[in-house]
RNA sequence: GCGCCCAUAGCUCAGUUGGAUAGAGCGUCGGUUUCCUAAACCGAAGGUCACAAGUUCGAAUCUUGUUGGGCGCGCCA
């Protein structure tokens, strides 16, 4: 419906330029048209003649008058343009362009919001949570927010993979391992200590017994270096098991599962590292380059761990804005976390993607100049690598704060948060707040109103569409459907609360296509608040006076396209953001208190 | 100390990439169901968009500075 207005705009410039009115030496520029707040401002404000009045060297309200003489209207859809204030164009339209909505959602179907195959090819990795534990709730808003954004650009077209990668190796991984040995002995009667770092929470007993189940007693004679490699590989299985687990209660599906191990094993990772030494990114030292000159100072992390630094190979990521050159291979030859890392995003490049995307924490804030300047540093675009940084959620549980720590065994499991609020509840907490913002999260809030979850808000917008088309069946009158309904029934739709809906759905294809772009799946969510609020807000307003259902059986037929065309388009919407749409809502179950109480035990 | 992110209603957060009189939910107060689902709607109260300059027709939005908060600054991952 906007591009209605962006034709006959366009349309209008190139004929003024042809006719020598305007000079137009940029082009047509990127003019916005947009609909206004205020209802008194037509139904879309063009700032157009703002925009040219420099380069044109002639007042706004001049050009403006200027567009509306000369306009030209090929597809006959504009009613009048008023010109406004600094010298905006309000554009209003024949009520035919409001019902062409109708028929674009019908013969969109249900692809309606969606765009067409772009052929471009996207990487999208996230969660990645390491397989030293379950997900919990400090994973929970990259996860959703990452399923999002695939959801968002598969649905602009693209073809993308979703992909979580498994840090399965290093040393985190060997911790793991000791504990779950010596969980394994406590459950043949030796008594055990855990030292510092090592797993202390109850999950790690329940691997244990897996462990026992399939093996007995057989590695009780075995020393720990004997028995590590099997206790690893238990501890990550069951781990990786349990951690998809709670993604498919999220309703989450990865594509790929990248192990780090296997990355090693490869031996790609000696390859990048020698890919880096031929093009002479490389050298040997014992400390980086510059950083003698007070790139570090005190204050600086570094200068605690001083004496593990013994110096080794270094790549020059400072030539591609990164802070410092960082190390990829120490004094005795083994590669770092960085250098793997760099190895498995040289594939990424290499697997034929055209945009790869991130989604961390912003705990990885820092690794992301690195990663970039690595990428540079073998000749590839950094450009096309593109990181969404999560911030930290702050846990709070009436107000106070709640420290989550996996070596202290206070994990609180997204599971458990999934089951206390539902999935789709769960999804929207953290989907409602745009990603780069750091946000605050009251568990106990949480609790109290699982009930009145904003998600439900949604939900019952769209059960409600569901409700009034069922009522009409069994009023005898069904809707005929939105590719057959006629254009009398369509033309009766006159109310403005009517118009204002359409136009609002009309915009779901350019919502999304936003959305994909900045990669921030909350717009799509405002968007669906916004046009279902609306939605209430004229039944409301109308129902004792203008039902849906009435005797007026060509009204009626077109006011339940407009449920219709609402309903399609917030279904479409909804699976966009991975919620579900139901088409009734069942009564709020009962909530029992304390759900989390016993998910936060220690050992 | 340095880098990145943030600061909008009592609280939690949006703000259509610079547009006209800054919004929603929750909370508070008051109202609306014989009716297509009240999980809804309507109204009231509530704002120096952290602060100060600057850029221009126009700034919550862009620039710089200040203040306050978060994250990072390892040869951990």
């Amino acid at each position: 419906m906007k591009d209605l207005v962006v034709n006959a705009i366009t349309t209008t410039l190139l004929d003024l330029k042809e006719r020598g009115v305007v000079r137009l030496d940029g082009g047509v520029p990127a003019f916005s048209v947009d609909p206004p707040k205020q209802a008194a401002h037509g139904d879309f404000a063009v700032n157009v003649a703002m925009m040219l009045s420099k380069s044109e060297g002639k007042p706004p309200r001049a050009l403006a008058e200027m567009l509306v003489a000369g306009l030209v209207d090929r597809e006959d859809v504009i009613e009048r343009i008023d010109i406004a204030g600094p010298g905006f164009l309000n554009v209003i339209l024949k009520d035919r362009a409001f019902h062409d909505v109708v028929r674009h959602v019908a013969r969109a179907g249900a692809g309606w919001g969606r765009s067409g195959p772009t052929g471009q090819k996207i990487l999208v990795e996230f969660v990645s949570a390491n397989p030293t534990g379950p997900v919990h709730v400090g994973h929970a808003r990259g996860t959703f927010v990452g399923d999002a954004i695939a959801r968002l650009l598969t649905a602009s077209g693209h073809d993308v993979t979703r992909e979580f990668y498994v840090n399965d190796f290093g040393k985190q991984t060997e911790t793991l391992g000791r504990t779950v040995f010596k969980r394994y002995r406590e459950l043949h009667g030796e008594s055990i200590t855990l030292v510092e770092g090592e797993y202390p929470a109850a999950y790690v007993i329940d691997i244990a017994k897996t462990w026992v189940a399939s093996d007995g007693d057989r590695w009780m004679k075995a020393s720990v270096e004997e028995a590590l490699p099997r206790a690893m590989e238990i501890g990550i299985r069951e781990n990786l098991r349990s951690i998809k687990e709670t993604l498919a209660l999220a309703n989450i599906e990865h594509d790929v599962f990248s192990s780090e191990a296997a990355l090693q094993a490869s031996g790609a990772v000696k390859a990048v590292v020698e890919a880096y030494r031929a093009r002479g990114a490389t050298y040997e030292a014992a400390i980086a380059r510059g950083t003698e000159d007070g790139v570090r100072n005190e204050a600086s992390k570094a200068a605690h761990y001083e004496d593990q630094q013994l110096g080794g190979t270094f790549l020059k990521t400072s030539e591609h804005g990164d802070a410092e050159d960082r190390i990829i291979l120490r004094k005795d030859g083994t590669p770092v976390y960085l250098t793997a890392d760099l190895a498995y995003h040289w594939q990424k490049y290499q697997r034929g993607f055209d945009r790869i995307i991130n989604v961390f924490g912003a705990d990885h804030g820092g690794h992301v100049p690195r990663l970039k300047a690595g990428m540079a540093l073998l000749g590839l675009d950094p450009k096309r690598l593109d990181v969404v940084l999560v911030q930290i959620v702050r846990l709070l549980r009436d107000g106070q704060e709640v420290k989550v720590s996996k070596r202290k065994g206070t994990v609180i499991e997204l599971r458990d948060l999934i089951e206390e609020v539902g999935a789709d509840a769960c999804r929207f907490l953290f989907l409602m707040k745009t990603a780069n913002a750091q946000i605050e999260f009251d568990l106990a809030a949480v609790e109290r109103q699982s009930k009145d979850n904003p998600v439900y808000y949604f939900q019952y917008g769209h059960a409600r569409c569901a409700a009034i088309l069922r009522k009409a069946i069994e009023k005898e009158q069904p809707f005929a459907g939105l590719d057959v309904v006629s254009a009398a029934s369509l033309a009766r739709l006159t109310l403005p609360e009517e118009k204002l809906l359409l136009k609002k759905m009309s915009m779901l294809p350019e919502v999304v296509a936003q959305a994909a772009n900045a990669l921030e799946p909350h717009r799509v969510l405002y968007f669906c608040q916004e046009l279902i609020a609306e939605f209430h807000s004229y039944y409301s307003k109308y129902s004792r006076t203008e039902r849906v259902i009435s005797d007026d059986l060509e009204l009626s037929q077109g006011r339940l396209a407009l449920v219709a065309a609402l309903k399609a388009t917030l279904k479409s919407a909804f699976a966009i953001l991975g919620v579900d749409a139901p088409e009734q809502m069942t009564a709020a179950a009962d909530t029992d208190d304390g759900a989390f109480d016993d998910a936060a035990e220690g050992v």
